[in-house]
DNA sequence: ATCATTATGTAACGTCCATTACGTATCTGG
DNA sequence: CCAGATACGTAATGGACGTTACATAATGAT
């Protein structure tokens, strides 16, 4: 009971979502967030709780809704083609939307004052879950043949999403899609022969 | 004539560029400047001029003092030396002092407001400049043999800073020199045979 | 010794920030 | 149709931000 909500809680959410994905946590202001949502400071509160929460409600939303092609790719058959298929999703998504260009988890909190610290490791985080389930499907790969049993799963996770972090980088620069596929391809050159 | 200055210009300079470094130009406040210089706002603006101005100062010493590996790289003799060097560098600089992880041309402005866009674009041009130097380089090293005649100079110059931006953001991330090191040896092991 | 000049620290400026008190509006349950 | 509950928008809160006025102190030149 109780008066209903006015707004569409998960579509307040994207809205948000676009804002500091483009702009960080810090750049982001509650002037920009109301101006996006279209939902007055007072009702995002009542929504989401403060800036921080709202932050790492972005970033659930961010990690199930956007960045999930690393979570999807470990589906495929080889190594080879697990590493292909990250690096592709990350710069479709990292050049998807011409006005948030570059990664969330990397965009939303790189630096920045001891206010933003809670969402940077929060960044940190979800970005090393990501790691894991990669080294985590290599060392698979090894028992399977498709990866030489001698391969440093650990590094090759890091290695793969170093790249990604690196065109998520680029991306924010204003790279281009064909730039970005062109360093990829030349990356997963250096993929160990099974 | 007038009274001089009670500091060193170049020390104070020294220290916001630390700060900078650390929290980026919207995480850092003249509160933080003060801190770390031990010299008053006024005279910080008056030095400096406003924090915009400060940090594209703190971008000049970086790039003179820190950042120029990649300008003294190129004149090693082989292309594959040089990208060497490149992610060496990269790498002693991005973990060199604990409390700056990462690198200053991207920490300092990757994502922010509008106040930070002249920040952000100028990180840009100073990391595209980099890249131009290092496709200069390249090219000139196919006319002399150590790189293929058909391999693409900006993609590989493209794609040795962009592994460099990915080794800053998990050096910034908290990684060691010596995962990160793991990371670029696999990278260099795609450099095409001359 | 006085003057113009430049730097100093204190203490403020207006503005924007994240956050919330409050009175009103809209729903459900009885 | 009233009571309780929840959401609403307006408008304010205190604090932090970047920036600067101002009075004072220290210099070189005449």
């Amino acid at each position: 009971m109780g008066r209903p909500r006015s707004f569409e809680v998960e579509e307040a959410l994207e809205a948000a979502l676009g804002v500091f994905w483009r702009k960080g946590f810090e750049g982001t202001s509650y002037a920009d967030l109301v101006a996006a949502t279209g939902v007055e400071r007072p009702a995002l509160y009542s929504a989401f709780g403060n800036k921080e929460a709202l932050f790492l409600k972005a970033l659930d939303r961010y990690a199930s809704h956007y960045g999930n092609y690393v979570w999807e790719a470990v589906a495929l058959e080889t190594a080879l083609a697990v590493a292909t298929r990250v690096l592709e999703g990350a710069i479709e998504l990292n050049t998807r939307f011409a006005d948030r260009a570059g990664c969330f988890g990397i965009n939303g909190a790189l630096a920045g004052s001891d206010d933003s610290e809670a969402s940077r490791q929060a960044l940190i985080k979800w970005r090393a879950d990501g790691e894991a389930v990669l080294r985590d499907r290599f060392e698979r790969a090894k028992t399977e043949g498709d990866l030489a049993a001698n391969a440093d799963s650990a590094v090759l996770a890091a290695y793969i999403l170093t790249i990604a972090h690196g065109l998520a980088v680029q991306a924010k620069a204003g790279f281009s899609r064909e730039k970005l596929t062109a360093i990829a391809r030349l990356a997963l050159s250096a993929w160990p022969q099974a």
